[in-house]
RNA sequence: CGCGGGGUGGAGCAGCCUGGUAGCUCGCAAGGCUCAUAACCUUGAGGUCAUGCGUUCAAAUCGCAUCCCCGCAA
C-alpha cells in the first residue's frame, strides 16, 4: 500500500523502521521541523527524521501540517494511508480526509485508557498493572477513534518508563504491520471506544516531578519511575535540585516518627528517607551540577546526615 | 552568541576568593584484633589537579583559549 508516515518522537522510529523493512510503499515521511535544542542550543532534527533519511526517504517538515500548502502537498502524494505515530501536531478533518483507505495511528495504552501525549508515563504514576498499544482509525478529536487493533503488556515492579516504552515501541510496530494486512485484507472491525472509561493522560510538565514527600512511599515510588526520562523526579536538598533515578521502597524503618522527608538513615550501605507513608532507600540520584550516581557514593562525597529534610 | 554549575589518586568530594608541603570519606593492598564480619585499629600503594598558552621567584589556586560533563530554559 502507498503510505506517507508521521512521527516526530524516538517511540515512532520503530514502526517506521518496520515499514521501511516491509513491502510497502512509503512516498513521504512528515515529521517536525528541526528545531533549536539542548544545551547550546543546536540545531537538530528528529530521529525519525534521521532514520527516513538513512533509508533515502522522501521527508516533509511542515510548521503547520494543517495549512494550504501542507494539505495540498499531501494530496499530491495520493496515499492510501496515513499511518500517525507520536507527530506532535493535530490534524485537520481536511487532512484526515486526504488519504483514500484511512488514516490510522499507534497509541501507547489501552484505549480509551489514557489518551494524550504521555500514556506510558501515567500509566506508571497511577499504579496500572498492566498497559498496552492500540491501533485506532484517526478522528478528529485525539485519541478518541475506534480502535483496529489492541494487545495489552503487563507492567512489570521495576519497569521504568524508559524500559516500559521500549517494550511498547517494539508491540507497537508488531501490531501495525498486523493492522496493516488486515486493513490491507479488509478483514477488520471498526470498535468505537466508551466514552465512559476515558483516562486522559496529558503531557508531563516539570512540577509533575517534584516528589511530595508527604505522600506515601510507594506512589512516589511510581512517581519516580514513571516520569522518566523527563522532567526526572526530584527534590531539593540545601538549596539545589536532587534528581533521583531509582529508590526502592521500605514499608517499615525500626522505631520512627520522623517528619516526611527527613533522612533516617545515611551510612555507607543506603540512604532512607521517610515519606507520609512508608521510606524510601535512595538508589540513583543526582545532584545539580553532578554526576549521576548511587546512594553510597553520594553519602561518601555529600555528607549527607541523618536528620537531614529533603523538600 | 539563552542562563547557570562542574572536571583534583579507582569512586564521591574539600582546597581556589586571600598563589607557597596534595587534604577528606570510601575503595584497594598488607598486617593486627576477633569465634566471626560489610565492624574496629595500624601501615601502605595509587595524582600530567581536563588540555594549551600566559602572569609570577612560585599556579590546583590568577588571566585568556579549547575540549568534555551536568542543571535550567526552549
Amino acid at each position: 500500500m502507498k503510505i506517507v508516515f508521521f512521527g516526530s518522537a524516538h517511540f515512532a522510529v520503530a514502526a517506521l523502521e518496520a515499514l521501511i523493512k516491509s513491502s510497502h510503499e512509503l512516498v513521504c515521511v512528515v515529521t517536525q521541523p528541526d528545531k533549536k535544542k539542548g544545551r547550546h542550543l543546536h540545531v537538530a532534527g528528529t530521529d525519525v527524521k534521521s532514520t527516513a533519511v538513512a533509508a533515502g526517504l522522501k521527508t516533509f517538515q511542515p510548521e503547520d501540517i494543517k495549512s494550504k500548502e501542507s494539505v495540498n502537498f499531501l494530496r499530491k502524494l495520493e496515499a492510501e494511508l496515513f499511518v500517525i505515530v507520536a507527530y506532535g501536531q493535530v490534524f485537520s478533518q481536511e487532512v484526515l480526509d486526504i488519504p483514500k483507505i484511512m488514516p490510522v495511528n499507534i497509541h501507547a495504552s489501552l484505549l480509551p485508557r489514557y489518551r494524550g501525549a504521555a500514556p506510558i508515563n501515567w500509566a506508571i504514576i497511577n499504579a496500572e498493572k498492566k498497559t498496552g498499544i492500540s491501533i485506532i482509525y484517526v478522528s478528529l478529536k485525539v485519541d478518541s477513534g475506534p480502535v483496529i487493533l489492541q494487545k495489552e503488556i503487563k507492567i512489570e515492579e521495576n519497569d521504568s518508563a524508559i524500559s516500559l516504552e521500549e517494550k511498547l515501541r517494539d508491540l507497537g510496530a508488531e501490531l501495525l504491520m498486523e493492522a496493516l494486512r488486515m486493513i490491507g485484507s479488509r478483514s477488520y472491525r471498526l470498535l468505537e471506544q466508551d466514552e465512559d472509561k476515558v483516562i486522559l493522560a496529558p503531557k508531563l510538565k516539570k512540577e509533575d516531578g517534584l516528589i511530595d514527600w508527604s505522600g506515601s512511599a510507594a506512589d512516589i515510588h511510581n512517581q519516580i519511575r514513571g516520569v522518566l526520562p523527563w522532567p526526572g523526579a526530584f527534590t531539593c536538598y540545601r538549596g539545589k535540585i536532587l534528581k533521583i533515578f531509582q529508590a526502592d521502597v521500605l514499608p517499615i524503618f525500626p522505631n520512627h516518627k520522623p517528619a516526611a522527608g527527613e533522612v533516617v538513615r545515611a551510612d555507607k550501605h543506603e540512604i532512607i528517607v521517610a515519606c507520609g507513608r512508608g521510606f524510601l532507600n535512595l538508589k540513583e540520584l543526582q545532584l545539580e551540577a553532578g554526576k549521576r550516581m548511587s546512594g553510597q557514593n553520594f553519602i561518601i562525597g555529600h555528607k549527607l546526615k541523618v536528620g537531614d529534610i529533603l523538600e
